[in-house]
DNA sequence: TGTACATCAGTGAACGCGCGTTCACTGATGTAC
DNA sequence: TGTACATCAGTGAACGCGCGTTCACTGATGTAC
């Protein structure tokens, strides 16, 4: 499936370049963090001169951006086929709940890449896909307000900020390892648990 | 009270160096994160040379653990205070929880600073005091296992975690802006409001 | 099937920049008598 | 109260480093005939 970063060294041409970059890209965000990600350091690794990103972005920031927007589709994706999994509207958007701390113990580097501040500010479709979810969310939970960048706090229900609190913190807590070392089985069952702490509490809370 | 960061121009010493870089330092973490924090552009805002720095502390390392240390000394007087004004232990903890998410709001470079990573892996007193705030928790909400460095999760209670990700997310969310301008005030509020939800949830789950 | 040529994806040397840090120095301040 | 001197907290010039990026180049690949 996936073939070496490392270009082979008799050959001239990598053949890969650009997907070898976006991986080792990935992979710097999620040990070292997004600003610990630098291009000389990348085309080293990969046994390639320190022009030859070059080729493939317009520059380091480029980079950036294309990973941030492969890691937002593909926790689309994800999100997507986990909430189709369920029929209740509600267990849906746990579903999706759970699909996202899943993906930031799995992806840690696409999840810290797509929730940089410099990055987002440059992307309005992952701004437009962080309103998205927020909004499908908001249908499930309390008072839709679609696509407001900043979001009436009043029009929104505790219960819905409650529930996107405790997923987002969760997400962080486990990808900054605050709770050890934790398999994505195991996250995904304490997103269940936690969430569901949280229902109990919904039912006497949402209108 | 907070005297001016840069010096007199006409005169030659500082006079409060030591306090400015700190100061400095902290209002650049806030608004452009800790990697942002440089030693030559504190000193330039500060009308001094770019070797001053050095005669209060031995590098850039130095400055940011004791921004994080002062941080950290700072947060455990307010969340203290807040505690203190509680008689039962349940609504201390939620005490300690809505400071702090206020703390967050109101000292974002502190608790930028004191949350990163590489900081807090060169100090055993921030590891330390970020345990004794998981076990004031534990205390109350679950069992106690005392200043176990990598938390044996099954001893936790879906409780505790769940309180802690619901804190620990709606302070992340606030200070990056997911949810706008909001006033320590209002995110004082929406604190109190969101563990609210949450304690519904936490008769039902504690034991 | 072989050759000519355009295009693509690399090279390697060089650039300017801003950074952290060091150094020998000097002006200002505090203390002893 | 005034002077001598040690110490403190600055200066300014310089260093080496690693970074992003540019440039003229060249080897490899794909395509037309």
């Amino acid at each position: 499936m996936k073939r070496s970063l490392r270009k082979k060294p008799d050959s001239y041409h990598h053949g890969n370049l650009r997907a070898a970059l976006m991986e080792a890209a990935t992979a710097v965000a999620a040990s070292h963090g997004v600003e610990a990600v630098n291009l000389r350091d990348l085309t080293r690794r990969m046994g390639v001169s320190s022009a030859a990103p070059f080729r493939h972005f317009a520059d380091r920031n480029a980079l950036l951006l294309a990973v941030a927007e492969e890691g937002v589709a593909k926790f689309q994706l994800r999100a997507g086929e986990a909430a189709s999994r369920e029929s209740d509207p509600v267990e849906q958007a746990r579903a999706r709940g759970i699909a996202y701390v899943r993906f930031a113990v799995e992806e840690p580097g696409y999840f810290r890449v797509m929730h940089h501040p410099e990055i987002i500010k440059q992307s309005a479709s992952i701004v437009a896909a962080g309103l998205r979810n927020r909004d499908a969310l908001d249908r499930v939970l309390g008072v839709h307000q679609p696509g407001q960048a900043s979001p009436d706090l009043a029009r929104r229900t505790a219960g819905t900020l409650a529930a996107q609190a405790l997923t987002y913190g969760l997400a962080r807590m486990l990808m900054d390892g605050l709770l050890g070392d934790v398999s994505a089985e195991d996250a995904a069952r304490l997103a269940h648990e936690l969430t569901g702490v949280l229902g109990e509490g919904l039912r006497g809370a949402t209108p």
